[in-house]
RNA sequence: GGACGCGUAGCUCAGCUGGAUAGAGCAACUGCCUUCUAAGCAGUAGGUCAGAGGUUCGAAUCCUCUCGCGUUCACCA
């Protein structure tokens, strides 16, 4: 029951039977994309504005504002139009009733769970990778934002009806993890007795790999490494694994995430994946041996010209074509990442997303070539990046130091702010914008922070039905006739924009809207509750007046659905009480 | 030097894939608590949308160039 929606398709039926009445040629598909049917900026403008008669303009070479005059009459004639008028350079301003309004509100209690339904996903398949931290370590700060939108934007998709994998790709090939060994074993002999000065330069001196070092000793005792050293790293490998991945999914559970799908790049590599891919490649003769030119400007120190295993990726708008090998005759993270993004699109039949950190913005164009590579052009990949974020307290940054292993975790955030804090705040700015999270800020009970200002809106409505001595469940639809101000109507409007909100934010890979959403509702909301102090009359509860006050209290509750909706798809509690 | 991103009120940021007079919060100033939570609300003031061209009925939004900030730049992951 999106109104928007419901008018729209009545004005594409008048435009449809404008044409066929007028023999008129142009194309009709063509026109419906450009349709817009919006709630204009300002509310003097009415409910809704359409740009009809100006992209019609073009086809009928007549002025927009003649073709308006021709449609107004029309429009007017629809059931709920209250007034009709033609604005601007041609604009159609809609004016509905406040009956229309009320019965809105009417039906969107009567269908709490699916008024705002819509079948923008229609069971697609979509495939959503984010985090994909390396795992010789637990999540730190860097990781959060990424974490919080990739899973916010992947719970947005299943809303609006996709078919949605959250996916974490598991980094455990390549020299980190040989240094993850190694420092893992260093901590083993710790465990044994040994005295240890300091992890050298270059291990991870981290000492959440104490555990690892305790795990090996109750494994395999003090002789370990009488073993062949091979079999000794990948033993020591695959305990470390085990032990990291345990710490960085119970830290993600703290977060509210749960992944469907972990996918070791090890097993890509021993697979036949990387075979699969090159075969492709090689078919569509996107394979060559050959050398590439140094970066312009700056040549790295140690250039070395050689010649390599290269992909072609500049024929898909990438700058240069990549290197599939490395100088030591194993693959290149690039090609295996290729494998597994046809491991993708094999499995998912579907399109991609990535979510990636500021410093991986180089790599954007190879992937993309890569996907389109291999799958003829048929799967987009959506790469959204998100920047940095700022730690602060207070206004002074949050020092940390990599090299001591003294970062701040993750979980040591969830410590100190909670869940809820993190994951509204990490979305209450664009992902490619960066973002100050202030420590002392957005735990502040103020309008200044918004997860309180939102929340408080919630509690707010629940406290005003504890006043009334109802049950918000028990509250039932009426006609709603007798809510007739400004106020009022203006709310049940803005909830209507919910579901285009919802499909907005859905379409553009944008969660971070519902945030905006949720604030501007609650600061309606809050501006409402005010006004009954300044006037009585304005109050929710009216004494002598059951009716109306069952009404206003629908209306407080539809707030309060509308709050938990946006709140449930970031996975954030709603708060009673505060 | 190349690539990508960003540049909107004093500060922090939205701006609905091109729409009407560019919007919030903070800070500043002025009001509002015997009342459903003042942890809030109302009002005033604040703008060359970095700059210059172009595209068209119409540009903060799209294209080109210039300036500034950030990230990144064979073989790492």
């Amino acid at each position: 029951m999106n109104v928007y929606k419901i008018y729209l398709d009545q004005l594409t039926q008048l435009l449809f039977n404008f044409k066929s009445d007028n023999n008129l040629t142009f194309d009709f598909n063509e026109i419906l994309t450009k349709l817009t049917l919006e709630p204009p900026k300002s509310l003097d403008h009415g409910d809704m504005s359409t740009n009809l008669a100006m992209i019609l303009s073009k086809y009928l070479s007549l002025k927009p504002i003649q073709i308006a005059n021709m449609f107004i009459g029309y429009i007017a004639k629809l059931p709920g139009v209250d007034e009709v008028n033609v604005a601007g350079p041609g604009f159609i301003n809609i004016k509905l009733t406040e009956k229309t309004w009320n019965s809105c509100l009417k039906s969107i209690l009567s269908n709490e769970k699916k008024w705002d339904a819509t079948d923008l996903g229609n069971g697609k398949k979509i495939n959503i990778e984010y985090i994909s931290a390396n795992p010789t370590g637990p999540l730190h700060a860097g990781h959060t934002r990424g974490a919080v939108f990739g899973d916010a934007l992947a719970s947005l998709l299943k809303e609006v009806g996709y078919e949605v994998t959250k996916e974490y790709y598991i980094n455990d090939a390549g020299s980190q993890i040989d240094k993850l060994v190694n420092s893992a074993l260093l901590r083993y002999e710790e465990c044994l007795g040994k005295k240890i000065k300091e992890i050298p330069e270059g291990l991870y001196p981290g000492e959440y790999l104490k555990e690892v070092g305790q795990k090996l000793v109750e494994q395999f005792g003090s002789d370990l490494k009488s073993n062949e050293p091979s079999k000794v790293s990948e033993l020591v490998r695959q305990v470390s694994l085990d032990v990291i991945m345990k710490i960085i999914r119970n830290d993600l559970l703290r977060l509210g995430i749960e992944m469907d799908v972990y996918t070791s790049e090890k097993e890509i590599i021993s697979g036949s994946l990387l075979e699969k891919t090159l075969s492709i490649l090689e078919d569509k003769d996107l394979i060559y041996k050959g050398i590439l030119d140094p970066p312009k400007g700056t040549k790295p120190k140690n250039w070395e010209e050689r010649e390599q295993l290269l992909f072609k990726s500049s024929n898909f708008g990438d700058d240069t074509d990549r290197a599939l090998k490395k100088s030591d005759g194993s693959w290149t993270y690039f090609a295996t990442d290729m494998a597994y993004h046809l491991d993708k699109i094999n499995r998912t039949n579907g399109n991609l997303i990535n979510v990636l950190g500021a410093d991986h913005i180089g790599y954007i164009s190879r992937i993309n070539a890569a996907v389109q590579a291999l799958s003829d052009g048929s799967i987009s990949i959506d790469t959204k990046v998100c920047s940095l974020v700022n730690l602060l307290e207070d206004g002074k940054p949050v020092k940390m130091s990599k090299r001591s292993g003294n970062f701040v975790t993750l979980s040591d955030i969830i410590d100190a702010v909670g869940k809820d804090v993190i994951r509204f705040i990490m979305l209450t700015r664009r992902n490619d914008q960066s973002l100050d999270f202030d420590f002392k800020k957005v735990t502040e009970k103020s309008k200044d922070n918004p997860v309180f200002y939102v929340q408080y809106a919630h509690a707010r409505c629940n406290s005003i039905f504890k006043s009334a001595n109802v049950l918000e469940k028990d509250l039932l639809a009426d006609n709603f006739s007798n809510l007739t101000t400004k106020e009022e109507i203006e709310l049940i409007k803005f909830i209507s924009l919910w579901p285009r909100s919802l499909e907005l934010a859905a379409k553009n890979h944008e969660p971070h809207r519902l945030c905006y959403y949720l604030i501007e509702l609650s600061s309606l909301f809050h501006s409402l509750w005010n006004k009954g102090k300044d006037d009585q009359s304005f109050k929710f509860i009216i004494d002598n007046n059951k009716k109306l006050t069952n009404s206003r209290l629908c209306l407080v509750k539809a707030v309060a659905m509308t709050i938990r909706k946006g709140l449930k798809i970031l996975s954030i509690e709603p708060v009673l009480e505060m």
